[in-house]
DNA sequence: TATGAATGAGAATTCATTCAT
DNA sequence: TATGAATGAATTCTCATTCAT
């Protein structure tokens, strides 16, 4: 990716965090990355076209961090842990890309096409839970709602390591903790 | 409540939810309302204290109609169960307040003050866990993270039934089996 | 009309044709009158529709002053020349506004509906036209092409005696001999 | 002329036709033309210099057609038919580069020393007009008049023929009637 | 208290032109 | 000679807020 649209986009991250979508102006992204206010509209055609690239951006970085390790499907709570852990510690690594992400999610600025494709991306997850709800492995509610619940569990666990500014020890045992109540509220 | 002012409110919650937060000037809410431009500024001092304004009102809205019912603190389970319940069928019927309520929780729109004031108003309810979770009563972690979890898991279970449109039998039945996942998640 | 209106009209009037009506921001046409950048817009929606307004009123002084004396239709002649010279005279005595409208009319820049609007109301001219060549008082071609013709021969009259600044008896001699030519041209 | 040039014209012409001068960038002219955005400016100095030519090429294209065939000084009128003839035939098989031609001679896009060369391109012509009119061959009004009344008639004529879409034995009828109406307007 | 015309700073976006490669 | 990324001034239009009536 060009040197420029790095800088734009870190610029828009940095900006956007601190100050909001709507305080934040395409002329002040670009002054902050410091190139000129028309080379932003080089790389992307609109503001809503960077917040977009944003948003696909950070989303990327938080699933490339949440799909490591070694666990696989055959041990469901291992994978499950695994996937909970890796998204606290990027949490709790990178506060201000995380809030970020979580306001754009819900701001209505993200286009549908682009939600829809980051969607489409996690097509294999949703996969895994629908089989493991049939085999009695989860438990026996649809895999939409059962999806939503995981979510904002980890979420709101992420945001609380964040808000307290867990780590070390203390992020391990909250990660334990966390995950074990999770597990209890979503196997029969 | 003056005439007016309640026809700013709700113009205001008209608009916002159709059209978003910023694609709504005061010139339309005005004009929505039924009033001239200048008088939206003798209600409100600010755009931002009108947010402020119509988040109070909402919240209140939907805390009046949580808390609810003959259900007291003896019975922490019937208690739970009745908030749930309320809260699922008042975002049901009011599903454009529910998810304006939504949006603007997460939006920065509203000031410190205005979520600090709402917030102190829940210490009842805070305290309430607080001494739950000492009797043993509900899992033992932190006030708040448990508190953050149980907020979120009925907000997803109210937009689930909202956008699913559950009514009837089917909304009863969803909430009997979406409460019972979040009581066995969060008591030992 | 608003004084404010009147103002913004006579300032892009002004400024259009010293300047062009792409070298004419908006910005100058509200500081040429005297009013705020955003005053203009409450006048006028666009800039097209400024321009619009602009060509509308033009076009109606000139058709005021081309459609005024005692001729009728009676005495076709007579009441031809009558325009003729009206129209001279005009453009003589508001040379600026004349070439304006000149330059509105081949820009491409007043909308359809505009010159439909004053196109209609030019239907009686039309319908005399008709009816002259029916008559056999006119020569025996389409009314849309002995339109165009009378059209633009007038319009050459007027830049010619506009561009050399004729008046007085000069201009009255000019008026004689030009209709001559035309009524010459365009009688069987 | 190289290459690139021509096909830089080209594309000026297409689009300024589809869409207009002020429409149409330099950029997409490039890209239309198929090079690249610098390259442009290495042909024409400035986007004015390519309206310029643009104009210059028309102009010379209509001229090269205008003044063809076997007629010569001695029979006038046989000269002034085939002119008015040739244009039209031109103006009926090159719409688009007609229209052009005339939007960009009332533009004042075209700079005042390129008129000044085109105009006096034509100087054999307008003596043609003096001594006709000294001869009493023409009527006896000035020839800057005479030379503009009868330029405007013929573009009237092309342009109705045009817009009429007139071909085969109807243009040729038409041409008859036409010139036959100039011509008895412009003779004594 | 109600009105709505007026304000002017600020927003997103465009585009002719330059220049290092 | 050809390229096309970079530039930044300029443009149209918006809108929260004010204030004279």
């Amino acid at each position: 990716m060009s040197d420029k649209k790095t800088q734009l986009l870190e610029a828009a991250i940095d900006l956007f965090s601190k100050e909001g979508f709507w305080n934040t102006s395409t002329a002040r992204i670009s002054k902050h990355a410091k190139v000129a206010t028309g080379t932003l509209f080089n790389y992307f055609p609109s503001k809503e076209a960077l917040i977009d690239e944003v948003y696909v951006t950070l989303k990327h970085e938080a699933m490339d961090a949440m799909f490591q390790g070694p666990a696989g499907p055959d041990d469901l709570e291992a994978l499950f842990k695994q996937v909970y852990v890796n998204y606290v510690r990027w949490g709790v690594a990178n506060p201000v890309r995380f809030k970020l992400l979580e306001q754009l999610k819900l701001s209505d600025l993200v286009s549908q096409e682009t939600q829809q494709r980051i969607y489409s991306e996690l097509s294999d997850t949703k996969e895994l839970f629908r089989s493991a709800i049939r085999d009695g492995k989860l438990v026996d509610v649809t895999v939409d709602y059962l999806t939503a619940l995981i979510t904002v569990n980890i979420e709101t666990s992420v945001k609380y390591a964040v808000d307290n500014k867990l780590k070390g020890k203390a992020l391990d045992k909250f990660c334990d903790k966390g995950f074990a109540l999770l597990w209890k509220g979503i196997t029969p």
